[in-house]
DNA sequence: ATTATTTACGAAATCGCTTTCGAAAATTTT
DNA sequence: AAAATTTTCGAAAGCGATTTCGTAAATAAT
């Protein structure tokens, strides 16, 4: 059975493929005996409209795309399943694409996806890390386009459009708190996302809370690192010099490392170093001790997106006027952090 | 900036839109002095060829459509990073559809993707569960289509067309031996896709390894779960009745929970029961004792499928003649397994 | 029986682009 | 200067559908 086309269909029956178009649709204005017959032979033969013509014809494709730099992070993994979740619901399919943390594989996605292969967008863009009026430009070029987007997470300042984001802010000062109220005195901060303004809004909650309790802030206590160094070696240092009573470590799977570098070290946990984590993922729970962690609410995220998106899609609502929708964090306490004292 | 069109760029010159469309090809046909103001304009209002057109006037999109069950599940996101990577390399990009076990969400799925959205399918069938004629009808209609389909891992076997398998049956066979190697008696097996064929595979693999060494199958030993039964309680069962010193998981997640339920109610890791799991995701490497699994190497498996399904799109190759990879696993030793002893 | 309405269908435009073919205009050849 | 070529561009078909509009034929109304 080959692939079957309108035109094949109005062939074998002598008749216009507009009448075949009409018949397929039910239209009144064919009449039943036609209509019934056409309608037998498409199902008969697995007759599928292309969708391709279709897009075309109603300039839409009911689809949108998701641009995540890293699939095999579960924070990302769990945005996208949200927003499947709610594109499907809606009736919109979603293209994914991973960059891979490379801007150029950014920006050749999204040249990709901005020329109509998509009515919409959803992204996280590792041009965030550095916002300079280059890296803002593929972006940018997409606003312009007059293409619906929605970023999240990774957000760019410079950017008009609706944004889903993390309050970072809030979840460092949140963890550092918990971390001071459970008696932890020297907190470190591990983090593999130093250039990112998520990282920066994190630490910069970090510093609220030590403020807030009169401690000075220690910028030795903050470690980089980055994605090839050597976690045990990087440790090492910050181990040694300072006395270091509690960790706050901005991704799940350097958390989970660093835990398992620091009992190997010795250190109790939590009794020696109590440890949190950012981002709630399938591993932190399954650790030992299980880790306390802040939880981002990944699905809720992507679900937050894509309403956003299709609504935007949907209205012909004036552009501007957008949206920035802040997701508060919880942390998720386990046995990686000392319980809070009583009284 | 509002989207441009050829047409628009032609009415701006005077200009027929053939004119335009070569002069931005580079044709010859074009002198040089039209074609460079042409070529600036469009450069200029970032003009970009509407891909939906292309397809249709190509009859080829460029992308292929991946089909897992689930996206939560490490194995099937590694494959999903296999495709991606030689996707993109090949100058396709994904579609990537998640089904989450549901046959009628796979069915709609694939009737979408087949109508032209995509050159060619890449999938795991949750029809493979169960492979009635009913559950393999939509996907016998992806090849009746004539669209180029690789599936892979859950395969249905009276669907014609390329394939990439694990060899669970020796992966089964393989973990099974070990555990006997390692002294164990009695091994357990825990097998939350007790429906599927991979599941009966890998029991398959196991028996053999027992027949080998003379020991009788029980099947009170071979405990299926469903996505809704509480573990610990069905545990129970098991550990009570029987003096299980070994146990076979079929899943990573629940390789995971197992153990921590046998580590809580009091049993050594491996020294009163060894465990093995399958497939080794970010999981197993973190948990105490890290975990003895199972490798199916998704991502090659991903890259594989990937390959073979865009070497059958563009070779105008005689369809027919389907080849079945298959992929061979590996055993990953850690510590929830008892080392062989010597001599 | 004649006119007015329906009924039932086809022609053609459209979506945005590529590509073949034909034909002026410019250039070269004789 | 006439003929032959080459250069440069436009018209039109085609990809596979939808949809508007026009028009015979069939039915209804007068």
């Amino acid at each position: 059975m080959i692939k079957l086309t309108l035109k094949d269909i109005a062939n074998h029956f002598s008749v216009s493929i507009s009448t075949v178009s009409k018949a397929l649709h039910d239209s009144h204005e064919i009449s039943d005996k036609l209509k019934n017959k056409i309608q037998e032979f498409a199902k008969e033969n697995n007759y599928r409209p292309n969708k391709v013509a279709l897009n075309l014809v109603n300039r839409s494709t009911k689809s949108i795309g998701v641009v995540i730099p890293d699939i095999l992070n579960y924070f990302f993994i769990q945005v996208l399943y949200g927003v499947e979740k709610v594109a499907n619901e809606r009736g919109y399919s979603i293209i994914s694409c991973v960059t891979d943390h490379s801007l150029k594989k950014e920006t050749m996605t999204l040249e990709m996806l901005s020329s109509g292969s998509v009515d919409g967008l959803i992204i996280s863009s590792v041009a965030s890390e550095r916002q300079t009026s280059k890296h803002i430009g593929n972006v940018k070029s997409i606003v312009d386009y007059q293409i619906p987007l929605v970023m999240f997470d990774r957000v760019l300042d410079d950017i008009e459009c609706d944004k889903v984001i993390v309050d970072d802010f809030e979840a460092g000062f949140k963890a550092t708190k918990y971390l001071l109220e459970t008696e932890c005195k020297t907190i470190a901060i591990i983090t593999p996302i130093h250039k990112t303004k998520i990282g920066r809004l994190r630490i910069g909650g970090y510093k609220r809370a030590l403020k807030e309790r009169g401690i000075p802030f220690d910028d030795k206590l903050i470690v980089p690192i980055g994605a090839k160094d050597d976690l045990d070696f990087i440790l090492s240092f910050i181990l040694n010099d300072k006395n270091i009573d509690g960790i706050l470590v901005l991704d799940e799977i350097t958390t989970v490392k660093t835990m398992a570098i620091i009992k190997a070290r010795g250190y109790h946990v939590p009794n020696d170093i109590a440890i949190i984590g950012f981002t709630n993922g399938q591993l932190s729970r399954y650790v030992t001790p299980a880790l306390t962690m802040v939880s981002q609410h990944g699905a809720y995220i992507g679900e937050t997106c894509a309403h956003q998106l299709i609504d935007r899609i949907e209205s012909l609502s004036s552009p501007g006027n957008f949206e920035t929708k802040v997701v508060k964090t919880s942390l998720i306490v386990r046995d990686s952090t000392r319980k809070i004292p009583l009284g």
